[in-house]
DNA sequence: TTGTAAGCGTTATCAG
DNA sequence: CTGATAACGCTTACAA
């Protein structure tokens, strides 16, 4: 392919010149433009981009290190990274499916050179402890980190004060004997979502009974095989929190099918709000998660850092969340007519650290 | 941050020696290594990626080029292209949301010598058109494309062929009135689909009735729409195509509402089998489109024309899909009890060209 | 087995 | 306004 050089020769002048005319870093003679850029679009020349960040040390990319792509929570949160960055002039360079610390650091050393900064998920607490070495070559924030980093920007998700919301909620609908389906061991989310169901049942004076804490692991099935079990139960809870969305469907689907009735049997709720949680039946009660703007906000921390000259301390954020209340957490009732399916926003969620300012 | 340079500095050797060290491209004596590597370690050394690849000429990347990461469609399909890569050791550097040629144009531009080659999923027509330049500068993969393009391997998806599936299959049911929401106009899947759909209606000896083609664009609420539309009319089809799971849900949600009952008075079919399909009220009887071999499957033809010494003319694929009978689009009957809900595999969509190989 | 040095394609600093 | 030329950090002949 043609290089600056080819460039320069075919329009008679210097490579310095035609890279001037490319950046418009200086003055060039209109009619010296003027031929190098048609000799630009004759040659069909694109600069090459490895050279120039070679040189200027800026790559306009934003690593991305995710645990997995799985799930619509996830690809959301790329989403937004992936617009926030492109606003932005910038591109990202994705790496996910990162199991351990092993695998996701290989994924970090190959970004050395070629990203001018970093957002990372980290996938369980050990790998949170490892990020100390990235922080020291690049800007990094961390999505929803088991603890804070030294020199980390953070955004964390209110996963304790959602599942203190809506545990309540169901507290406040008459609801005593309050079951959970937990997610994978280890993940940050999940424990977060399980230590508000726990203290929200304890302040309301109910003791937590571990034979109605369902082990789940986020996926449909999941939630789906914890429905058929608590069909069997002598004794079953009169409302289940499913602790993300995917297993809240599986969950409804397995007691469907087993001719247990939702809510009128067995309440669920759920957390995240994916965009298909409306469109269930009954539709779906659960903490709405702006993942997108998660993906989002992260990126303009991220460029805020590298724009500043002089460091300021990284910061910590809180996404805030809210309720959402649907059928699958009332009596028997209709819904409002209306061109979408009803669904109400009830409280959002504290904030401890401020909020995301929209 | 720490350069070869200042590893050979403090090793005592030359840069040359170390970057043999490194990539174990010739013998080193192993007192040499040992120190080499002692020092990479405590100097927390990680070669510098752009450099690398000037010189190389190979990044160890690949371009990813989407219209839009929305939906789970598109996220299954990054998600089979980001595991591809990893197991052959690529990373992916992504750019979505072309709305139009200009902005997939700078987007690749911005690739050029950060990639060894381009996965391109075109939004229409024009864009399809104005792939060439690309392909002259990378390898390319064109995912569903308009049209082939000189130079470029392509994979399609069995639109046509699936449509054509899902609507017999609606006719063997005794449906007759088959209504069907259409997708973007331009979009090539939702044209195949329809086309499918006119096709087989004739082939039946029905003539498409065109106030039975409802128009879509491929998300939940327009199918919602639809779905109230369809509630108004005075004489409403027994059975409607809905081209993707998406709308497909959004119509249900709205029938329901509208106290019509699925399948019972109207039976609903979709295309996709996105994964909430099979936990939708009832099962949705759809077209399984496996997005992530496509994104998989793309790698794997892209890899192979990386890596063949003389370029073969590229290839072109097709992937096949698969009905799924579910409850959607059957009388009312009672799911066989086991532990996921029943979905059945029917048949097998035609694939000229030949399928791709597991 | 190891070192020297010439690039890879840009940008940026100097002189002119 | 324009042209040489020295980096940028690395790999790879070519020598030793």
């Amino acid at each position: 392919m043609a290089t600056i050089r080819d460039v320069a020769q075919a329009a008679g002048v210097s490579v310095a010149t035609v890279s001037r005319v490319l950046n418009g870093t200086a003055r060039v003679a209109d009619h010296t433009r003027a031929r190098v850029e048609h000799v630009v679009a004759k040659l069909e020349y694109w600069p090459h981009g490895a050279a120039q960040s070679l040189n200027t040390s800026r790559t306009n990319t934003l690593g991305v290190l995710l645990p997995d792509l799985h799930g619509q929570f996830f690809s959301e949160v790329i989403r937004g990274v992936d617009q926030g960055a492109r606003e932005q002039g910038f591109q990202i360079l994705v790496s996910s499916s990162h199991a351990d610390v092993n695998t996701l650091m290989a994924g970090a050393r190959a970004m050395v050179g070629r990203v001018d900064g970093l957002i990372v998920m980290a996938p369980d607490q050990a790998t949170t402890a490892s990020m100390a070495p990235l922080a020291r070559r690049f800007p990094v924030i961390l999505l929803n980190p088991h603890h804070p980093v030294d020199g980390c920007g953070t955004i964390s998700v209110a996963n304790f004060e959602g599942a203190v919301d809506i545990v309540s909620h169901l507290i406040t609908s008459g609801h005593r004997a309050i079951g959970i389906i937990t997610g994978p061991a280890g993940n940050m989310d999940a424990e977060e979502r399980l230590r508000g169901y726990r203290h929200t049942l304890r302040d309301a004076g109910i003791e937590p009974d571990p034979a109605f804490e369902f082990a789940g692991d986020f996926s449909e099935g999941s939630g789906f095989l914890v429905g058929t079990n608590i069909a069997r139960l002598r004794s079953r809870p009169t409302a289940v929190f499913a602790t993300n969305d995917g297993m809240a469907t599986g969950l409804m689907s397995a007691l469907r099918e087993q001719g247990i009735e939702v809510p009128r049997d067995i309440a669920v709720v759920g957390f995240d709000d994916i965009p298909i949680a409306q469109f269930l039946n009954p539709g779906l009660t659960t903490v709405h998660v702006d993942a997108f703007a998660l993906g989002k906000h992260a990126v303009q921390m991220l460029l805020g850092t590298l724009r500043e000259a002089t460091p300021t301390s990284p910061r910590h954020e809180t996404l805030p969340v809210t309720l959402i209340l649907r059928q699958s957490s009332r009596g028997k009732s209709k819904m409002t007519p209306g061109s979408t399916p009803g669904s109400r926003a009830v409280s959002s969620a504290a904030l401890p650290g401020g909020g995301i300012p929209s």
